[in-house]
DNA sequence: GCAAAAGTGTTCTCTGTACACCCATGT
DNA sequence: ACATGGGTGTACAGAGAACACTTTTGC
């Protein structure tokens, strides 16, 4: 959400700020978080909210998504998707565009900032959020469910090759509970989404894992 | 859209147009229509596009449409929900936040003027529009062809007590195809969103059929 | 040889789909 | 009596869910 003021007569001619914000994602040691910005301005000092900010000029809200989601994390070409537009989130006769990104803890590097630090929060163990951000990440949690289950989003939360294991994992952790691995093994695989690589994951003194990727690393429904 | 100017140093602090669009359906003689209005000023005077503008001051977007819908057909309290903040229809920088609507034909009374009239448009037939808002109709009737699987939206569209047969036209009208007359029956009986009302509509020399209502005339999820 | 995760099949239930005939009424 | 739309049941196929043991490796 913007911070900045603005003058309430330009509401006549139907102009308001827009703001872009966005729910990223990620999945870690099996618990699936989201990343939060700790305020350092008023209003809302010191409390923690989602990435966000008033569009630049020439900019439409995706781009400033895309600017934001980088900013924070490094990251590019990840999953990224609208959720909806609110506009009373505060009193400001804002409109916030709302987005949700997944990403790979892996390769998102969080930006080493003294003010506004982004932090990973566990979802089932957020902090009291500013500016209603509780109902935006509610939403978008709803909406990442809903997605796994008919399209292949977990790309962008896992490395180019991955095990089967790994892939479910991330499936639990988004879900919040366990699956059955033969079932979900052979839903995955029938789908027709990933592809065995050949190459095999040697992790411990077990077993080792076949290697599988998507076949497509970008959003595809099914 | 926006029909007005504006200034574009404003969208140096983050101000732009919004505006709200919205695409009322309805299901007319078997056949999915939309509402469209035939633009009387530049630019894209003579087009037909969806019914929309500019937030008046203190309005948010869900306000504008709710306005609009109420404007252009004189209905209130239908199915009505968000569906896509689009920021690229002109190139203007301006974001339009757009709606579906559903509405009953035979309560809706189209707004009579000389200028802007309305219409109803089938959707497998529409003119070109302004705005790039096929696009916006496209994703419409996208999201209202998956809502009608597992919610009950389509009670907008229909009198407070209607018959079986009615109920399947408009499913048939909206998802463009024919539905078997027993699966229907079953399917929507065994989801329990329909009660038989004990009435019964005679309407033809033929045998009369048992009326039902909704069980609720607010978005149900199932 | 043992600890640890990988890998693999079958059964059952439920849901969706295909399909055809009799019923009640008005004219 | 006949034309018109209302109303009903069954069989099959595919999807999802429950459930336990063997395999391969590192130590």
């Amino acid at each position: 959400m913007s911070t900045e003021a603005h003058d309430p007569s330009l509401v006549g001619i139907g102009l308001r700020p827009v703001a872009a914000l966005v729910v990223i994602f990620t999945v870690q040691d099996g618990n699936l978080q989201v990343l939060l910005i700790r305020r350092s301005a008023p209003p809302y000092q010191g409390w923690w909210s989602l990435p966000g900010g008033l569009l630049s000029p020439g900019e439409g809200p995706d781009e400033a998504a895309v600017r934001k989601l980088a900013e924070e994390t490094g990251v590019a070409d990840v999953y990224l998707e609208q959720l909806y537009t609110f506009w009373d989130l505060d009193d400001r006769e804002g409109v916030a565009v709302s987005y949700f990104a997944l990403v790979d803890a892996r390769q998102a590097h969080l930006a080493q900032r003294q003010e506004w630090p982004p932090a990973w929060w566990p979802v089932d163990g957020l902090p009291p959020l500013a500016f209603k951000n509780e109902r935006v990440v509610e939403y978008a949690l709803r909406r990442l469910r809903a997605k796994l289950e008919y399209s292949n989003v977990a790309y962008s939360l896992l490395p180019a090759q991955f095990t089967l294991s790994q892939l479910q994992r991330v499936y639990e952790a988004i879900l919040g509970r366990r699956l059955d691995k033969r079932n979900f093994r052979r839903r995955m695989l029938s789908l027709g989404l990933i592809v065995p690589t050949g190459g095999r994951a040697v992790e411990g003194r077990h077993r080792p894992a076949q290697l599988y990727a998507f076949k497509e690393r970008r959003p595809v429904l099914f």
